[in-house]
DNA sequence: TCGTTGTCATCAATCGATTGCAATATACCC
DNA sequence: GGGTATATTGCAATCGATTGATGACAACGA
């Protein structure tokens, strides 16, 4: 194992100060003859020389660092919102960690306490969808020292740059379209009870039945956990009802769902039909595929990079910045048109 | 947006020096009145304080920080080792930067000096398996100033801690199983051209044949990437054989061969056997399940650390340490047992 | 009164880099 | 040769924390 290699001890084995070596090897302007130059960059090259970025950002006062919070880093939307947001950061020269929490709150403020005592210069928090205690959360939010973006969803009351897509929409563009497609007995399986997002897809599912007139049955509308098992006990209740489509609020919700349909023997869309939020890759596994509301993470990454950009810049405004995105409905096969009978 | 508190902001206020502040923030043996302790204590929570990391780590010579390189965050399994290795980290206090390169070896190489610039005190690195040119990466690997483990994959000829599954055993162990249940005609369908770990597996597959005196039969290695649009692919070939069984060398390559199986009415096992790697949580929707060699990611992480932590305490040997941990067939409902008629 | 012991707290160097200012050396001009 | 301009390079302070060495002071015994 190689021993770590300083700046003084460049620039003794060249013979000249650690101030020239620190100007040549960051390329600042200054009067350093071109032979010395040289000299340097050779002795740092042939010496594996590193800069050490801990000393370095300690006296730039910035660690060109980021952090990222996910609740759950094997889940494969923020796995992939993970990726995006490090390959988009990389881009600028920042590396970002990425932590994850398991969605307590109290994790999360550990998590974030860690995040800024190594100096990060700023934080993207995807959390806030559980309803447990955060009083102490908020509280850590905002003392922050370092500028913070909330991610897919928020912390509700909380002055801070938000990105999000607009859950409520989601839930309102897959029942609407499965109204027009004819659909007037809709079920919903979402996770209402502890999830606010799922919370919001509910929402939207009942104003697109209140828009058209529709009943609002609570004997249609299902409560899962964002887990497969979870959705497929839940998923025979569903199917014992008169309901001609079912709108899934996530895609593990979505899996459960269709595990437990193909155990029935019950066939996409001829029997039922779906939509689903989230399309994960094992649909394509699928024949039909999944008509579904799609949320791109890159999209979310890209965006969420940009507002934390501008504060990094100081061009952030005073107020809290929010950027509200619309999910998309991909339309795929597993949703029927019905005839009107009316 | 709060202000970062410095020790010395929180000596002034006190009317200690900085010193004494730390001595007692960091509950250090020393002689401080209960009194002024309490009072520090209290300044520092009022205050927010937060100790600065970067600070400490330069003078301490450790920034209780690791790195890991995965080749993609995205994939399942890569996700579930980073989660799992991170939350092991956390539990020693260290923190885990996540970085996912793409997997060439030019991207590694570029993200381990992203890390050692940072200052971690180790890099767990999930890289060699693609066939780049990897001399620049191999050089800088073998010239690092802090221990590296290997995992999952390993440059080869590199002297360094390794922690991997042996894959060559996982293919051995898959076909022997059919093998066992009396299938004579198996096909595999592994990523050979452009993969260490599948060029491993291959060779079990073949071990097994040879060891039973079944012919190794090129008419059934079928070559696939590891995504599913390429598995389904080369799937079509793969069920024009007269093979009553398949061994398929990773999760997404079975899962392409699933969806062809399917679009062609072929069902499992009664048309044909599979064998998987890696279970993906996909699986659980397949009846029967799919039996498939296991490689449990948590136990790769708790291993990996496992190493690490040794070199960390100057307890590592002079020699590389190398772990090899053996898979495990689960056997669920994809393999048909065939009467044996010779 | 002086020395000893014990208690409580501070000094000052250090980690590895950055950077404004000062210093030296060389060239050039008259 | 003196003076000025210019090209090179070095000094030393700084970032925020840690820590071994050291100081100040009170109490106590002789």
């Amino acid at each position: 194992m190689a021993n770590k290699v300083t700046l003084k001890q460049i620039a003794q084995e060249v013979g000249l100060s650690p101030s020239s070596v620190s100007l040549v090897l960051n390329n600042r302007p200054c009067r350093i003859s071109e032979e010395n130059r040289k000299l340097i960059k050779e002795v740092a090259a042939r010496n594996h020389y590193v800069p050490n970025q801990i000393a370095r950002s300690l006296v730039m006062r910035e660690s060109r660092t980021l952090g990222l919070i996910v609740p759950n880093i094997e889940s494969r939307f923020f796995a992939s919102l993970a990726g995006s947001l490090e390959k988009r950061c990389r881009e600028d020269g920042y590396a970002l960690f990425i932590t994850s929490s398991g969605g307590s709150a109290d994790d999360d403020l550990e998590l974030l306490r860690q995040l800024v005592t190594r100096g990060v210069d700023g934080v993207f928090l995807v959390v806030g969808d559980e309803f447990s205690d955060d009083r102490a959360l908020r509280e850590e939010v905002s003392h922050l020292p370092i500028p913070a973006v909330m991610v897919d969803r928020a912390i509700e009351g909380l002055e801070c740059d938000k990105v999000m897509f607009d859950h409520e929409m989601g839930g309102y563009m897959a029942t609407r379209y499965l109204i027009e497609q004819g659909h007037r007995r809709i079920a919903c399986l979402v996770n209402a009870r502890r999830s606010n997002t799922g919370r919001k897809r509910l929402a939207g599912y009942e104003r697109a039945l209140r828009e058209v007139g529709l009943p609002i049955d609570a004997r249609l509308e299902f409560e899962s956990e964002y887990y497969i098992p979870s959705a497929y006990e839940a998923s025979e209740a569903v199917l014992a009802t008169d309901a001609t489509a079912v709108f899934a609020s996530s895609d593990n919700i979505a899996l459960g769902l269709l595990k437990r349909l193909h155990e029935m023997g019950k066939s996409i869309p001829g029997d039922i039909s779906v939509v689903s939020y989230d399309n994960s890759a094992a649909d394509v596994l699928f024949e039909p595929a999944l008509t579904a509301i799609e949320q791109d993470p890159g999209v979310l990454a890209e965006h969420a990079f940009g507002c934390m950009s501008k504060r990094l810049a100081g061009r952030g405004g005073r107020r809290a910045e929010e950027v509200v995105l619309e999910p998309e409905l991909i339309v795929k096969g597993s949703v029927l048109e019905l005839t009107k009978h009316n």
